[in-house]
DNA sequence: CGTCCCCTTGAGCAGAATCAAGCCTAGTGG
DNA sequence: CCACTAGGCTTGATTCTGCTCAAGGGGACG
C-alpha cells in the first residue's frame, strides 16, 4: 500500500529481524502478552478468534504488507491469535520503549486497520451470503491489486472454504453453494487457490446489494 | 474508565470547548472531512454506515467517556455518521497539527476502540438471536458501570429496538421477540428506557453460547 | 494403499426475515 | 378537552435463507 510507505521507513529502527514460519502455525497465541509488532513481507495470515464452545470468529485477513500486532501498547493479553495460511516472511520490531517520533505513523496504521474492521461489520451484519461472498472476492482482489499482487481480475485466493465461512460468519457448506452459484452466473470461478472476476461489474452489483430478492408470489 | 483519565489529561490543552447538542442530531456525518476528536461528557450517540439501499450498520454505541473521530489523522472523507440518541455533551478538541507527546495516548485509544469492535464482530458472526442480545446488555452493563454509571443490575437503555436490531445485525420484529423471550425466562426485562438483570449468571451463561439447541428429535 | 483434508451435493429443518395488523403513549392543534 | 397523528412496541401468519446432518468423491502424501 503506497500510504503505508512513510510509516514504514519511520520504523526501520526498530526492526530486530526477519523470519519465516510455515502455513498453520500461529504467530501470536490467543492470552500471551504482546511486545512486538510484525510486517508481513509475503503470504497471508489470519487474526482469529476462538469462542469456547469451538464457532470460530476470523477477525481479519492479513495480507503481506499489513501490520500485526498493533494493540501491543495496551499492554493487556491478546484475545486473538494470529496463524499463517500459507508460509509466511515478516519482520519484527521490538519496541519495548516507544518513541514518541513513533507513535504518530502507528496511529495512522491503526486507523487503517479500522476502517478494514467498520467493512467487514458491514458485511456480517446486514449483509446476505451471497452479498458477504461477492464483496469479500472484490475486497481481496483489491487489495492485492494496490500491492501489486494481482494480475487483473486474477489472483491467489490461498483460502479454504472453511477459512471464508469463518471469516463470513457462515458456515462451510454454504459458502460451498454460493461459490458455486457464482460459477454458474460466470461471475467469478476460484480453481488450485486462484481466484477468477470474469464479470466485475456483475460481482460488484451483487455484492452492494443482492439483486436475486424474491418476487412477491401472487396470491 | 480508568485507564482513560491520563490520555484525558494529557489531551486537555488541545480542548477548544464544551458543546451541547439534541437527540438525533448529527455530530459527524459519512462523507465529511474530520478535523477534530470529540470526548463525549454525558448522553448516548452511536457511530453508524448507512448503505444505499437504506439498511444501516451501527458500528459502536458511544457513551460517555467514549471519543470520537480517532481516525481524523487519516485525512480522508470519513465514511460513518455519528449521531446522538439522547441529548449529548461532549467537549471538542482541535488537534490540527498534531503534537507527538499526544500520538500516544491516541494510540492508546484507538486499539482500546478496536478491542470493542472485535467484540462486537464476534457476536455479528458466529452467534445467534438471543446470544447477541445477552451479550449486549451485559456488555452495556459493565460499560456504563465501568463509569460509575450503572446501579448495580439496573442501569439506563435509551435505545430503541429499532438502534438495537441495526446494532446486532437483526430486525426490529425479531429483537422484539427475543427481548420478550429473556422477559419471560426472568433474565432481563426493559422498561422506560431502564433494563434491569434480574439473572445475571443465567443472561452470561446465554450470552457465552445458547443452550437452548433443540433436542434431537425421535425417528 | 490408506489416510487425511478439502470439496461437493442432497434432504430436511429451524432461526430469522417479511408482511400485516393492532395497540399504547405522548404530543399537537383545533 | 378531545380528535388526530406519529413513533415505538407487540403479535400472528407465512416464507425463505442458511444451518445441520449425512454421505461420497478426489487429490496429496507418507
Amino acid at each position: 500500500m503506497g500510504r503505508a510507505a512513510s510509516e514504514t521507513a519511520l520504523l526501520q529502527p526498530f526492526k530486530t529481524g526477519r523470519r519465516t514460519c510455515a502455513a498453520t502455525s500461529a504467530i501470536i497465541r490467543q492470552g500471551e502478552r504482546q511486545e512486538r509488532i510484525y510486517h508481513v513481507q509475503s503470504g497471508w495470515a489470519h487474526r482469529s478468534s476462538l469462542l469456547s464452545d469451538g464457532r470460530r470468529q476470523i477477525l481479519d485477513i492479513v495480507l503481506p504488507g499489513d501490520f500485526i500486532g498493533l494493540d501491543w501498547i495496551l499492554g493487556v493479553e491478546i484475545s486473538y491469535s494470529v496463524e499463517a495460511i500459507t508460509e509466511l516472511t515478516y519482520d519484527v520490531f521490538g519496541i519495548v520503549e516507544l518513541e514518541a517520533d513513533i507513535a504518530l505513523p502507528l496511529l495512522r496504521l491503526a486507523a487503517l486497520e479500522r476502517q478494514r474492521l467498520d467493512l467487514h461489520m458491514i458485511s456480517l451484519g446486514p449483509r446476505s451470503a451471497s452479498e458477504r461472498v461477492a464483496a469479500f472476492l472484490i475486497d481481496c482482489r483489491d487489495r492485492l491489486a494496490a500491492r501489486g499482487l494481482a494480475a487483473g481480475a486474477i489472483f491467489p485466493l490461498p483460502l479454504t472454504q472453511q477459512h471464508m465461512a469463518d471469516y463470513l460468519g457462515l458456515t462451510l457448506v454454504h459458502v460451498n453453494r454460493v461459490l458455486r452459484r457464482l460459477a454458474e452466473r460466470r461471475l467469478v470461478t476460484l480453481e488450485n487457490g486462484e481466484a477468477v472476476i470474469h464479470d466485475m461489474d456483475g460481482l460488484m452489483s451483487l455484492a452492494a446489494a443482492d439483486h436475486e430478492r424474491p418476487g412477491t408470489l401472487p396470491v
